[in-house]
Order: C-alpha cells, then sequence, then structure tokens
DNA sequence: CAGCTATTTAGATTTTTTTCTAAATAGCTG
DNA sequence: CAGCTATTTAGAAAAAAATCTAAATAGCTG
C-alpha cells in the first residue's frame, strides 16, 4: 500500500520475525505459525498486514497458501533511511 | 534502548517527519512543534520516544532545550533491512 | 524576586493494534 | 461427496499508543 504501511508492517516484532523466516525461502501459512506461540489466525492478521504492505507474496498451492518476501518494497526504506544518515548540513 | 524500541519509534509518521526537520540541524522542541499541528505536550511525548530510541540527543541551552539527530542508531536498522534483502537461497 | 517563556509530566480519553475464540471458506482425498 | 486439513474472516476483548487539558518545573529577564 504505502510508505508509512511498510514502515508500521516493520513495527512488529513477530511480523519481523517472519520476515527473516522467508529469508530462507517461501514457507506456507501453516509452517510460518509453527514457529510462534500464537494462533493461527494471529498469524493470518500478521501475514495480512505484510501482504498489504507488499512485504510478502503470496502463492496457492493445493490448499496451502505460501508467502514469499517480496524485498523490492524494503528499498524504499533502506533509502529513506540512508538519506537520513547521508548528507548532514 | 533496544532495536525493537527504534523500529517502533520509527513507525509514527510524525516522529519520522520530526528526524527529517532535523537532518538540517538542531531545533528546539517549540520549533519542532511549529511544524505540526499538535500540543506542545504531544509534541514532547513523540521526542521522548525518539529520545528513548537514541534516535535523538537533546542539549539544555538557556531554557531551550535542543534536539539533535543521533544517525549511529540507523546504522542498525539500515543492517538489518540490508541483510533481509540481500543473500537470498 | 515576580512574572515570563519553554518544555515536560500527570492523568484522562480516544484511537489503534494485537490477540483470541468461533465460524466460514476452500480445496484436497479416500 | 463426506470428511479432512489449511487458512481466513468476523467479532469481541485486551493491550498499547497517541492525543488532549491542566498543572508542574525550570530557568530566564526585567
Amino acid at each position: 500500500m504505502s510508505f508509512a504501511d511498510t514502515f508500521k508492517a516493520l513495527s512488529d516484532p513477530a511480523r519481523r520475525e517472519i520476515l527473516q523466516l522467508l529469508k530462507d525461502g517461501k514457507m506456507s501459512a501453516g509452517e510460518i505459525g509453527s514457529h510462534f506461540d500464537m494462533t493461527g489466525a494471529t498469524i493470518s492478521y500478521h501475514l495480512k498486514i505484510l501482504k498489504n504492505a507488499d512485504l510478502v507474496w503470496e502463492t496457492k498451492v493445493k490448499n496451502y497458501i505460501y508467502y514469499e518476501l517480496n524485498t523490492s518494497v524494503v528499498e524504499e526504506i533502506l533509502l529513506w533511511l540512508t538519506e537520513l544518515t547521508g548528507e548532514k548540513k
């Protein structure tokens, strides 16, 4: 969705952990959930936020939904932060 | 304070805007506040969060408190994000 | 030192976020 | 197709965050 949504999405520790898990490749919602002490519904909520922020992709295979990291949007955040650190007057 | 606090601090648009303002040099709490449609108390609250996250420094001069950007902690976030984008298996 | 000016703190309220349980959907598989 | 398995959606409750007003602090300045 937007830049602000990306920052919001990154602000939760569980969501950041999900992204780290996905670094190693795609994973189903269930597999992701098994790494956390949360209900599937809660994991689904977090995945939705990551998806809305374009931080992840989903692909459906059989009755599984696989999630995959989308790094392109991370670049925007990197840029913002880099500009913050650089060019000081 | 911690890594998580830094991400939380960055998740609010007003706080990000404050950091952008401080890119151009230090600024008093009042000056910062004048850029926003919020009470001084609210600005003070946001400044406290930024300070706790080590994203800003404060220095007292007369009865003013000046805030200044501290970029060193931003580097950690940059690193985390960079590692997320790089080294995909 | 009396009154300003700048800023923060306290406390309350509102808004947003996170989480859960229960139910719904959807697509296998025997 | 009947029953599983995987996942999401809805709705409610709990927890956290943002905001305000009013009061407190603190340090000038005349």
